[in-house]
DNA sequence: TAATAAACTTGCATTTTGCAAGTTTATTTT
DNA sequence: AAAATAAACTTGCAAAATGCAAGTTTATTA
């Protein structure tokens, strides 16, 4: 199957920034991304005891329908699964990048809190 | 009062995305302002005619909550009212930027169909 | 072999969203 | 000047998404 003729039901139009927003625009689902992306994270109890407190059910689901619309992929067994991002989810960093601009800019302590948070996740 | 402490309630963590998206970490907030960013649209019935099709009632809400926020501002009166975007909002355009880049990246036909929006678009 | 942990699932209450219809004041049209 | 249209909402209600607590199942560690 083509890259673009899946997920198109669920789609509100054909607008790029729409488009993308189905996929990604939910409290939730770019957070995941950044624990993976900044923090190295990659499995299900890491993501779960991120600072913002996503419940499990919510986790679950977003990392089946991440997966489900390409942007991350999992390996391991069942019970020591890890998830990784695929091509299409590394290139979100750009938009994790501008939104962390936007952030440090308008919201004072915030950059700092984020070096911290790096700084106290040991791989 | 000062640009940060208001907003305080409601965030979930410090970090400098998860604060920017819970301004506009939602499926149509970033629509809005697009409309208004690159679309020109100033007026409630602009925003509600944009082929996403939001509902009356979300879109009240939204404008609300973007005042609120410092994202936008209004002017005019009760009936005739204007829109416009703070210097705030206007810095939310690298945000929609890479959110489009994306886009036009994995959803063939997005960037054709923007820009035809763009053109039927008559300020 | 027992305890702990990882990765979930389930049930239920609360919140948010979506849809249709109605309201109010301003501006046109007749 | 009166009637019709339009702009900007509000309200009510059903459906969907979210949040919280508790329970389940297999794997690993003590």
């Amino acid at each position: 199957m083509a890259k673009s003729t899946k997920k198109q039901e669920g789609k509100r139009s054909g607008c790029p920034l729409s488009c993308s927003l189905d996929l990604v625009g939910d409290k939730w689902s770019l957070l995941i991304i950044r624990d993976m992306l900044f923090f190295g994270k990659s499995t299900y109890n890491e993501f779960l005891d991120s600072a913002e407190g996503i419940s499990t059910n919510i986790l679950s689901n977003r990392l089946i329908k991440l997966a489900e619309d390409g942007l991350i992929t999992f390996t391991g067994t069942a019970k020591r699964k890890k998830y990784t991002l695929t091509k299409m989810g590394l290139d979100v960093q750009p938009i994790l990048e501008s939104i962390g601009m936007f952030g440090t800019k308008y919201f004072k302590g915030s950059k700092q809190h984020l070096q911290e948070q790096i700084k106290n996740f040991v791989k």
